[in-house]
DNA sequence: GTTGACTGACTAATATGTTAGTGATTGAAT
DNA sequence: ATTCAATCACTAACATATTAGTCAGTCAAC
């Protein structure tokens, strides 16, 4: 029996138009040795001269426990520093070194070109209309959402049909 | 020194708000003991009948690679079936089960309703918004896009400063 | 019937995502 | 001074993402 929804698949769409967008900075991005992950932390990094882990997760969209090996690598590579701070021994602050400034000074205006191109071929209304909607759910957040009701926890584990 | 670039991480700004909308049904698919890809997947049979793995790769933006391994874990839970085409020892024919049937039948209409909740809450023209302009994005694909030059390839990671 | 390009699923290795939990540290309340 | 909840980075365990490559099966050309 098929069964089809009423809705698409809105999160698949915007996994799709994501793919869609980043295939074209990947390249530049790898060409680099970076990883995506690497390359937003650089990039945040590049405007906040020092910040720390959980304030690099929230800009970057990282989760804390992904955050520690990306961090440690990035360390490894000699990407980052990494300093408990004094006043609070929980804490750290992460900051750029001159080798990741400098690479950033390289790669920064490539990916602006890069967008300039896309901006060309998609059109700068379609950009802008990106931005504005984007912006529209993420404001969303603030307004709490119901959740629908859910039955009792089956475990479809143990269930043959 | 600071450097700011002079457009807004787009990408990112698709990943936050993915998961801006995502968050409100990953309750719902965890509370049926599945991942969010192992959904795609059940949601993408439910309408096909039978698939086969490159077109479930396709249809769920999922890689290959990861198939694989997505697919031998719902065999193991009894939700799908694996066969070999009679035609092409190649190709494979993936189909749901009772088990994953009675599954989606329960979780599907708790979906909808969840739609329909967000529907209320961001507005129905945000939604229809977000549909369209997503369907640009991806239709946006077919023409081909410019890639920046890339300088020659240093290895950053030799590099000291 | 062999060859050779191609296809499709799969493997391998590494990086990240996701959920749950740990342990040291801090700060407020006792 | 002590207790207690909260905070923060981190660990553990598993699932998925990404890139490269393997291997058997197919198909067309020779």
């Amino acid at each position: 029996m098929l069964r089809k929804l009423a809705y698409r698949n809105l999160p698949q769409l915007f996994l799709k138009a994501r793919e869609e967008l980043l295939c074209h900075f990947r390249p530049i991005i790898t060409h680099f040795g970076l990883t995506e992950q690497q390359w937003r932390i650089l990039r945040a990094l590049g405007e906040h001269e020092e910040m720390e882990p959980r304030e690099i997760c929230e800009t970057c969209h990282i989760l804390s426990p992904s955050m520690t090996g990306v961090l440690s690598r990035m360390e490894e590579m000699g990407l980052i520093t990494r300093e408990r701070m004094a006043g609070d021994q929980r804490r750290v602050l992460v900051r750029m070194t001159p080798k990741s400034d400098k690479l950033v000074s390289e790669l920064g205006p490539l990916i602006v070109e890069q967008y300039k191109i896309i901006e060309q071929s998609f059109g700068p209304e379609l950009i802008q209309q990106l931005y504005e909607v984007m912006d529209k759910v993420i404001a969303a957040e603030r307004a709490p959402i119901a959740r629908v009701a859910l039955p009792p926890k089956k475990d479809w584990t143990n269930i043959t049909g």
